[in-house]
DNA sequence: TATTGTTATACTCTATAACTATA
DNA sequence: TATAGTTATAGAGTATAACAATA
């Protein structure tokens, strides 16, 4: 329930009581986000896949085969979640564990032509729900929001 | 590899190859409430409790006695949660349950005068927390980011 | 019959460590 | 001895529904 009342900069309602609080800023980190990944969950949902595994498909689309270590590295992930992902991808005919030649140890984690498309699709099907959880904002603010983030976390 | 060449300002880093995906702003929102949600972690646990328990007494302590369907209102948990929430604010001594005259059904989940001691301080041991973890940003920034995240989310 | 709060259950995530096969 | 990947297990968190007391 927003009762939006007049007040545009740093709100305090009723149901906000606190919202110049040093803990404002987290709660509306979690709140973006959740709208953010829920929204994308439905979008991903056709498809089959989750966003653990859109990740992985985006990885590996734009930098070609990957061994696990490597995916362990570019994601939040640890070598226990990437082998399930990695096992998902693979149940679902998206990609495949290739033998490396000169260290057996090794996955070289592959994408399917059949991944190659369905991250394709998926993207696709991404963009408009990105654009609608971000419809408030003007191009030029989504893209500032996405400037002072990076500014935050230093990338 | 990285066929979005045509990318505008958003950086194009080798640990984030598609900056300018529609996931992007997903895992940027993800990266930057992680890290703000560890570094108060870090910060509450002197005090014995956790965020969850934070948001509650910030209510409290906001609005007065509360029941617990109040509280789910106000809160992302359902009741089930804000039950256990309540079992751990009633040990740790800094809220009770009271009888409610008129309905006895309801609990007014009070604050104990120690649970307003520790919610003042756990406030100010948070306030030099919110500033490290936005320490990127000049207070300007850190405003602007707070106003683009409310509005986005509609609050 | 509906609502508040409680309890029980099950399911998902995650974190960890033990284990294998290779190096 | 160290590394890549696998498997097993336990813990936290959450969602659900059944339940008791009260309205």
């Amino acid at each position: 329930m927003t009762t939006d009342t007049a007040s545009s900069s740093a709100a305090e309602t009723p149901e906000n009581p606190r919202a110049g609080s040093p803990f404002a800023l987290g709660l509306l980190l979690r709140q973006a986000h959740e709208r953010f990944a829920s929204a994308m969950d439905a979008a991903l949902a056709p498809f089959g896949i989750e966003r653990r595994h859109l990740v992985v498909l985006m990885r590996l689309n734009a930098s070609g085969p990957l061994n696990q270590r490597d995916l362990v590295a570019q994601t939040d992930h640890d070598k226990a979640s990437i082998v399930r992902i990695v096992d998902d991808l693979e149940r679902l005919g998206l990609a495949s564990r290739e033998l490396v030649p000169g260290d057996r140890r090794l996955r070289a984690v592959t994408l399917t032509d059949h991944g190659h498309d369905v991250f394709a699709r998926a993207y696709e099907a991404a963009a408009p729900v990105s654009a609608a959880a971000t419809a408030p904002l003007s191009p030029e603010q989504n893209e500032q929001l996405q400037l002072l983030l990076r500014l935050m976390i230093g990338a």
